[in-house]
DNA sequence: AAGTGGTCTAGACCACTCT
DNA sequence: GAGTGGTCTAGACCACTTG
């Protein structure tokens, strides 16, 4: 490859060597530039370029994926990763600061950086864009139902299944001072939630996917929605309590985990009389 | 105050002061510590403390705010911001940083640092979420009015205005394949736009906050939107060419400017037939 | 007092753009 | 080649939390 002997390959991460642990003396001679940049190459033949941060990044990452750090816990300090990984504590700050910006960590100064969780937060629902349009929200969750079924192919596609996979279904209500708001579906992978039952669903306080972390493993760290108005069907009329033919509004999601890979599938439909769906735009 | 000499207060920035201009030596014996730090307050009595890459930050914004550097302009590069703020290049990095994870700066490597804008973009509509189920974006505009009057109570409240303050208001259609998709109907206050006519909104090509930018030094820089279903009323219905009562997402938009100041109110009717609202949750 | 993240500086070199 | 932003390092000190 190259004459210049390097830690980190220039085009994808090196996933397994942690160089020169503990006692190596500190990279003399090579300060400034970084043995990653000193490569010198991302001509022709790859993504032509990773800087050292991103390729830390990627390792923190994989950590993350493979539960050496669980949800809530706290990672190693700035210094011990940068010992770990050979770089600068610099090279790791910014690393961190791009995992914090994307809320895969979280900083707290002087007491350390943690993994981000959807449980035990002070917002209880951080996926959930439904504001009250008067006090402050508290809401009730109601299961209405939990099944095992395989998989239609529309619903296995966007999960990147096959069509008759084994899968998790879920219905349930969401509820603000006794009145129905939201109406939620919730399609899962069978595989990745051998267990989840009706009674595990009512059991655990807090958000699924505090439960989902918890109890599977499973991190939701980022979601797209695909936002219309509908007019209630009969279930739906009846299950939110509105006029057939009211004024819906229908909230699909499709969240990832780690890697980019969908793990979950929810169709919302929420009653937006006195609720509303809170965008901000930048 | 403090017996130690400082560039910049602890709590809020000083304006003016762009300190030790050319010439000057960088600083001898305060390197590691930074003037900033040194005064060491941050005790009772404010918004307790404010780091230097942060008031940098603040005055950078005085900057395009003053319109120093107008949109899509270059502005100085980080060397001379350094020199002209006396500090140094690496915390005025941090300072653009930021701005620019706010989309307020662009970022061009080899080239320059550039002031955010809605026109000239590749993405045409920065603020719009409308996606089309399939094909790719491509909207006409049908302005259908543009009027002057004196602000309702509602209106005037949510752009800080006084109830019958002069105001304009316009009504426009965007069609897809020649199909009505969206009827918006846009509040302004009638100070910061006169002389906005029918005519100048129907001459200029691009979004509307492109215009604003260059012909009224209007910057949006963020927005709120709050979305319901509703259903179609008479008129929306006959614009949007759907049936009397059909379901209709209502995505109302307050823009900001610099300073948190809103300049906007938007109320958006989108038929969502064969298109979406996109969002995207972190 | 010790440990953590947060800020600031200075200097080196790399990648990219334009002349 | 000169100028710009991008990456990496090293070291100092500040702010905050915990023992």
């Amino acid at each position: 490859m190259s004459a210049v002997p390097s830690r980190f390959s220039t085009t994808k991460a090196a996933t397994e060597r942690e160089v020169r642990g503990a006692g190596g003396a500190a990279n003399p001679g090579n300060q400034g530039a970084s043995a990653g940049q000193a490569v010198g190459l991302s001509h022709a033949g790859g993504p032509s370029f990773s800087p050292l941060y991103r390729q830390i990044k990627d390792l923190i990452t994989a950590s993350l994926q493979g539960g050496e750090w669980k949800a809530g816990e706290a990672i190693p300090s700035e210094l011990d990763l940068a010992a770990r990984f050979g770089v600068s504590q610099g090279t790791v700050r910014k690393a961190v600061d791009e995992m914090a910006a994307e809320n895969l960590l979280v900083r707290r100064q002087g007491k350390g950086t943690f993994v981000a969780t959807h449980a035990e937060q002070k917002v209880q629902y951080r996926f959930l864009r439904l504001m009250p349009d008067e006090g402050s929200q508290s809401l009730e969750r109601q299961l209405l139902d939990c099944k095992r079924l395989r998989a239609p192919a529309a619903i296995a596609k966007q999960l990147q299944l096959r069509a008759g996979d084994q899968m998790v279904e879920v219905r349930r209500l969401l509820k603000a001072q006794g009145r129905p708001v939201v109406l939620d579906d919730i399609w899962l992978p069978g595989n990745l939630f051998k267990g989840l039952t009706t009674e595990r669903l009512n059991q655990y306080r807090g958000p699924f996917y505090g439960l989902f972390e918890a109890e599977f493993g499973v991190h939701m760290i980022r979601a797209q929605e695909k936002i219309r108005a509908l007019a209630a069907d009969a279930e739906a009329a009846a299950l939110l309590q509105v006029p057939l033919g009211a004024p819906l509004l229908s909230v699909e999601r499709l969240s990832f985990t780690y890697g980019d890979k969908p793990v979950e599938l929810r169709r919302g439909l929420y009653h937006t009389e006195s609720h509303f769906y809170r965008n901000e735009l930048n």
